[in-house]
DNA sequence: TATTGTTATACTCTATAACTATA
DNA sequence: TATAGTTATAGAGTATAACAATA
């Protein structure tokens, strides 16, 4: 996929290519490494599946959210994404501003907004869905089904 | 563990807890999504581990790298790590501070230092190894032995 | 008194680029 | 011409704190 020369310099910042001539110890038998590794092989097929879209993991599972729970408020959306409200603020904002989503005044509590898809954004997250499942898929290829099925199972054992 | 006052406002910032009113869609399908949850627990229990220690994964992990190739340069850090060379000078220059590694000229290539751990490093990459990989195996408790080996290695192979 | 949204601010992390000295 | 180290800078991401409006 590069191209650019990079001459004997190693790998490029932000990878998690192994360097042959480097021992690693064990490193590599610590959850937090090995996850660490996995997520940022992840985030790169994420970064593949959505070039060009100014995507990124937050937005795309902000724009998830929304689809799954309409008229949702920006502190729940906050809570949902692990962040601060001054971060599911400025997240929002981002999707407004590009008409994915839009905030409605609501009946019963006149401080908080109901977040709603726009048309827009409705078709967006399943375009998205589509090609970042695909590329979940590719990145996967390397494991068989049964083994997909049992990573995604103890990750979320893992996590809970 | 946390104690502070936080009434209904959901889970603090930065946390991956699941908020039970909240539809998730199929976000826990993607592979990204769910080694990014396993990984921020897993970076829990580090900080639990190392608490008041000053320790952060990539200055563990720069330790342990040291540990394993006394001698190294800056630069093969740096790409054994993932990150730029200024960011390999940063972290050098911060176990160099806190008496923890040394650099040493070459006698080979005067262009290149070589690094290497110091009495109190090595005492401390010790000492830390048997704190991680303890909160490591109690972070992953809720899985048998059979399934952490098998987490291990699906990640290795997910990864690669 | 607590919550929602908002804004401003600060901090961490890390990539980029330019420079020097060696090779 | 390329590499190792250094330094300065910039950007992304995100937490904190304070405030007004509402509950």
């Amino acid at each position: 996929m590069s191209s650019a020369p990079r001459s004997a310099r190693g790998p490029r910042p932000g990878s998690n290519a192994r360097v042959a001539s480097i021992d690693y110890g064990n490193l590599h038998a610590h959850y937090g490494y090995a996850l660490k590794r996995a997520q940022i092989a992840a985030f790169d097929a994420f970064a593949r599946a959505t070039a060009g879209m100014q995507m990124t993991p937050p937005r795309y599972t902000a724009l998830v959210i929304l689809q799954a729970n309409p008229g949702i408020s920006q502190s729940a959306l906050g809570s949902a994404l692990g962040t601060a409200r001054s971060g599911a603020m400025m997240l929002t904002d981002w999707l407004v501003r590009r008409d994915l989503a839009e905030r409605r005044h609501r009946t019963d509590n006149k401080r908080a907004w109901g977040l709603y898809l726009t048309c827009e954004g409705a078709a967006l997250v399943v375009r998205l869905k589509r090609r970042v499942f695909a590329h979940d898929q590719r990145v996967a290829a390397r494991l068989t089904a049964r083994e997909r099925r049992e990573l995604l199972r103890l990750l979320e054992k893992f996590t809970e």
